[in-house]
DNA sequence: GCGTGACGTCGAAGCGCTTCGACGGGGGAA
DNA sequence: TTCCCCCGTCGAAGCGCTTCGACGTCACGC
């Protein structure tokens, strides 16, 4: 293995000199900086991650926390994770991935032992039992998702109840006086995650505010579900003319179910989903969505913690803008 | 920060009696031990990872390389890397997750700066670039998948040639006598992607054992492709009454095509699926498929490798034999 | 009774890097 | 011309841990 010694002494300079020109922490001239350079290249030098990381109490590693549960979508968690890996490459850091399983514990593991020197935790719950232990942690954290009291945390999430408004405003604008919401299974409220209240919060107000009949339904992702969420829904509310879908994995069998039932999209029925734009743009009837920005999520987390760990404050909560992309699934309503 | 010196002090010894206590390298008395594990659970003491690192020149943490490129199911990946945190947890080592994009520059990185002891490379082609570098770096690894030459490298998959195999023998013993394959999108056969091709060999290979009158059809994802390629195996094959599918994303796009076109499954066309059991069984249809064992394939290939880690000799190639499940898509064939 | 191990523990020497204080030399200000 | 300061570099002191050799003690065999 060659180390920084075998550099300097290849260079003719001291070791603490080609430290220097390589982190830039004290101006080093043009010319010493060139030699050092010329004989990292030809010597293959490498800086051990360990030794680096000893001395100057940085491994220049993130944690990211992925969550396993059932009613989350995989795709969107992977192109999470994609994002914040490359992301954090351009800012010089590696990702180190636990999942939820571990708990709290390995959150304590990681940040003490310091493997790592920041975390990035998804699938916040409302009343997260990790809040506490993230404030106690020496090293700053990012939550993808918002908990009831985030108070000294940092926070980024897609604004769900502007989501949720901006699909029945759009809705309302196109005529629609009958709506719906189909959304995630019912564990996923039981266990209180935000972001599916928000919605629902979001779709409520605003459809009162357009004096719009409303209500919500939960779906599983079973099979069957979607149909029979569809049934029910059309018994229940013959008038019914627009839907917005929270919840991507029955979001084409429900399609597919409401014109098994006789009902044409847009033509009968117009569909909004909340889900990324890929989904949306494969299904057969290209669906109108506010787009679930998984990959800007990653992004923006990670910016957000190079920051904190670069001294800097961020703003404690972060919500992105809800964009909504009109396809092929809605329409105004028939006028008969 | 608690430290290995405070340790001692608190329990009356010295820094490498704690060491060796914690590690197991030496025998240490019961009383000894009790202390010291006392002594650190009261100081709450975390042996930091970096000066571990560098001190033993093992880091424990291995790297995972996921693809990211079009063809590839996500949540087998996820499935599969989940996996490999949750064993290599077990094996008390950590995971850094690297992508695709990174490329070998990136697997040399971690490997040169001693950031991981280890590799695990998902996606493998049959003449990868990486393969002479995972050869080169003086940390062990493991492939999934099985590239044409993987003279010195160890590789884990799913036997895919026995799996075609199979699925064509249980056609056969239904009594099918025209059968096809629907495979990946034709880019994954481009870009020589092992797996593939030995699905194609074996399903053909049995084909002909049995004198069953066989053809193969690479499939897109794209919205419609199901369709069309259901129609086209119909009007070339009006006998066709057994399908092999082996690609996740037009499997249920697949089914619905074929009954839409009149066929009933498994009434008048069987299907069996090579895919993760999950996607399998959540179908409408529960399909007949060879289980592709992600999570399976993570836990060996983390097992290997701390194998070899230990210095055992591991062997070169690993071949999960094929489990076929029989569900509700397959029957003998018509009598008629 | 003495040599011989094995056992249990200690001290010290690194592992490879960063960083702090120091220092020589050259340029600008007075 | 002198003084001062800043630029560029060096040397040394760690960072917190593991590991090697050494050493005292005790039990055992002869």
């Amino acid at each position: 293995m060659v180390k920084i010694t075998d550099v300097a002494r290849h260079a003719g300079v001291s070791p603490s000199t080609v430290s220097y020109a390589l982190s830039g922490k004290r101006p080093i001239s043009q010319m010493t900086r060139q030699r050092i350079e010329s004989s990292i290249r030809e010597l293959g030098y490498r800086p051990h991650a360990g030794a680096r990381a000893l001395a100057s109490s940085r491994s220049n590693v993130l944690a990211l926390v992925v969550p396993l549960r059932a009613g989350i979508h995989v795709p969107v968690v992977m192109q999470f994770a994609v994002s914040v890996v490359t992301t954090a490459r351009g800012h010089d850091h590696d990702v180190l991935l636990l999942t939820q399983e571990e708990g709290e514990e390995g959150l304590r593991r990681v940040a003490d032992t310091a493997l790592v020197d920041a975390l990035i935790v998804m699938d916040v719950q409302l009343r997260d039992p990790r809040l506490p232990l993230l404030r106690s942690l020496d090293r700053p954290s990012v939550m993808i998702g918002f908990p009831q009291e985030p108070d000294g945390l940092t926070c980024i999430d897609l604004d769900f109840r502007a989501a949720g408004e901006l699909c029945v405003e759009r809705l309302a604008r196109l005529g629609h006086q009958v709506v719906a919401l189909v959304g995630s299974p019912p564990e996923v409220y039981v266990r209180e995650t935000a972001f599916a209240q928000r919605v629902v919060q979001g779709f409520t107000a605003s459809a009162d505010r357009n004096g719009m009949s409303s209500c919500v339904r939960p779906c599983e992702a079973a099979p069957g579900a979607a149909r029979r969420v569809a049934e029910r829904l059309l018994s229940e509310q013959p008038a019914l003319t627009g839907v917005v879908v929270h919840n991507e994995a029955v979001l084409e069998p429900l399609i597919e179910a409401f014109e098994q039932l006789g009902l044409r999209v847009p033509g009968d029925l117009s569909i909004i989903a909340i889900c990324p734009d890929e989904l949306a743009e494969s299904l057969r009837v290209p669906v109108t969505s506010v787009a679930l920005p998984s990959a800007e999520l990653g992004a923006r987390a990670v910016e957000l913690l190079t920051k904190k760990l670069d001294g800097a404050a961020v703003s404690e909560a972060t919500l992105l803008p809800p964009r909504l992309t009109d396809r092929a699934s809605t329409a105004p309503r028939n006028a008969s």
